[in-house]
DNA sequence: AATGAATGAGAGTTCATTCAT
DNA sequence: TATGAATGAACTCTCATTCAT
């Protein structure tokens, strides 16, 4: 079984101005300082109070300034979710790649999904409140997940290293159990990463929940 | 093994003014008007979009009468986190409660939880945004539902009916699972619950994973 | 010919807050200060450099205040438009009503519009921003005037006092004729009327311009 | 009586810098594209919404250039109302040059300006903003226009064409019917041009009122 | 001569909260 | 107990203008 295809890997795009309009180095690192404060201020205030003020301010730039680069507050909220989800993809797929075995796959891709909520906490908070504030947006990114998850599922179910079951449902409770597990012991506890004893049984729970009939 | 003892049951309080004063009946009606209005205004416009004016309104009193039962916005809102969690764990012990066996017990809890999202879709949305709001009311929820869970498995571990594992970090499991599973077929699905073929994959899932090391 | 029926006059309309509702008599109070210090600051400043908070400085009310009672900035002016068409048509009516010929008609309603142009010179200045600010309520503005104009027109033609001519046309012309020489004589001159040597001037072209031929 | 010689015409000038100096021809013709492009968004727009970004597209500079040519929004909106007035006596001296009688002379230069204002409706409409925006420069245009119709009228007092009155009061009455004239039928009509039966309406008044009592 | 990124004051508007009635 | 007028700080966003390149 090839295991070095990266599963939820995803393209990239290139930075332009509020109107589209192509930019200067000069540009492309303002837009990117002004992008760079927005994470953290969302991530800080939420959404609501996460103002341009505070935000321009974070980037040392006036406040007009950030109408160049972002037509609105949503804008620039939306444009950071996909950024989070291309780079958590990103994280997973890198950290999979390494693996040898099917079962190591999932432990990898999981380990890289916690390393990567680990040194973005406050990136990830920002998903969180993308249910009001930008639902489609959380759709897309929750979609691309799953989508990775199913490929890989539907390659190990094949090949009768799982057990055959809805892989739609089986991605989702990954994402689920990814999430909360992420939330409670990394954005909420106080380690910087999820303890080896709680991972150890996330993925004990995950490899028998996959498990084919045979093999239990 | 005693299944009919409610686990995630909970107490009650009673209402008051704002300044703790105790209530009138009508009072008391009033106040109760205010709360089923932010109910549904914060489910349907979010927390910050909710208004003051539009629950004031909802509720057919004005604005300033809000000021004589709660505090504050923030204030009702905790109250509302509070509210649902209460009646979330009453609707999964409610259901639980008529279980025969221990696997019973958790496809019940399960379907009580689903039932509920269903038939509260609207407040239910609400907790999504506790995350930025109220962070320590959302975790106290997470804590109680938790610690429904964690009685139970521990009862379970007990008799060998599943295997050994650290509840702690198999409640917070069930709990991500039906919290996208929830979030995925119910919120954001045309169907308004979850669907047999969707619920019985997830708890096939979720009983594998519990299984003793025997069964397998 | 029955001269003594107002030809311009109309309905007045109740004020009401900015959602429709009823006021208190505190309500009318603050209302009819916003307005009026909305029809000056409007006349000094002009449509745009006339700011919410000048006129609301200029009431000694709150920036919030001005919300409770209209809509926008755009609202209040429009209804200072259609407040101003009442009153000068209102204006030019009584003075109107007091004349005995049909000459004397034509001329009082010409001294009842320099008078009100004379007295609110603030109020007038407004009505030519309207071109690009409020472009419908200008035209409504014309239109009632103009039609005070033909009802007249159209009778003395029945009588023969004034030539057959084109009611609709000769409506407009007295309108411009109106307009032009308030601006210059009242608004932009240092006298606070229109001179009578040219209020003369001004009446014996337009009695000739008026004339049946018979009379030439 | 002399009817040939241009009777609203005028003086030309010379283009140059923000800063006054002598332009090169590229800059002569960087300059008229900037204010050929601030016509026709100070026509579509207004003043106010007539952004410089508007312009500085609409003439495909960018937005620094603009101020290499001029000092300010005002200024180039000076200079508009300014070319505006020159070219609009330019069109009725022109057009009144071809008339062989004083009456003609007259009817013609009516009708040069109604072409004018068919012609450039956008434009026109921005000397109605000038009131506010430019109040010097709106009262020299009218001086200007007024002074031509003054010039006419004496001399045909002085031969007795038309009936003695104060040529001043008149040359703003005829003003006055031109602007509303061209404002009614050509900028808010759906006609293209003022209709030849509302034309004969307006000038068989005018005639009249000009009249000399003998005539009548 | 031309560019376009950057500025920052100020715009209209909203809304949680207070308080006189 | 209830009202609703009033407040004013804070919000997002615009735009004439400047200036380093």
């Amino acid at each position: 079984m090839s295991t070095n295809s990266p599963r939820w890997e995803t393209e990239e795009q290139q930075p332009s101005g509020a109107d589209g309009r192509t930019l200067t180095s000069r540009g492309v690192r303002t837009r990117g300082a002004i992008l760079e404060a927005a994470e953290s201020v969302f991530a800080e205030h939420g959404y609501h109070d996460a103002s341009i003020v505070k935000i321009t301010e974070a980037a040392s730039v006036a406040q007009g300034t950030f109408y160049l680069y972002f037509e609105s507050k949503q804008q620039v909220f939306n444009e950071l979710v996909r950024d989070l989800n291309r780079r958590v993809r990103h994280a997973m797929s890198e950290r999979a790649a390494q693996a040898r075995t099917r079962a190591e796959r999932e432990r990898l891709g999981f380990r890289g999904y916690f390393e990567f909520v680990a040194e973005h906490p406050a990136l990830y908070r920002i998903i969180r409140q993308a249910e009001i504030v930008a639902p489609d947006i959380l759709r897309e990114h929750y979609e691309r997940i799953s989508k990775g998850y199913v490929d890989g599922l539907r390659a190990a179910m094949a090949t009768g290293e799982i057990g055959e079951s809805d892989p739609q449902v089986l991605s989702w409770i990954l994402m689920g159990i990814g999430e909360i597990v992420g939330a409670r012991w990394v954005l909420w506890g106080e380690t910087d990463t999820v303890p080896d004893d709680v991972f150890e049984n996330v993925m004990r729970f995950i490899e028998r929940g996959l498990a084919s009939r045979e093999e239990m």
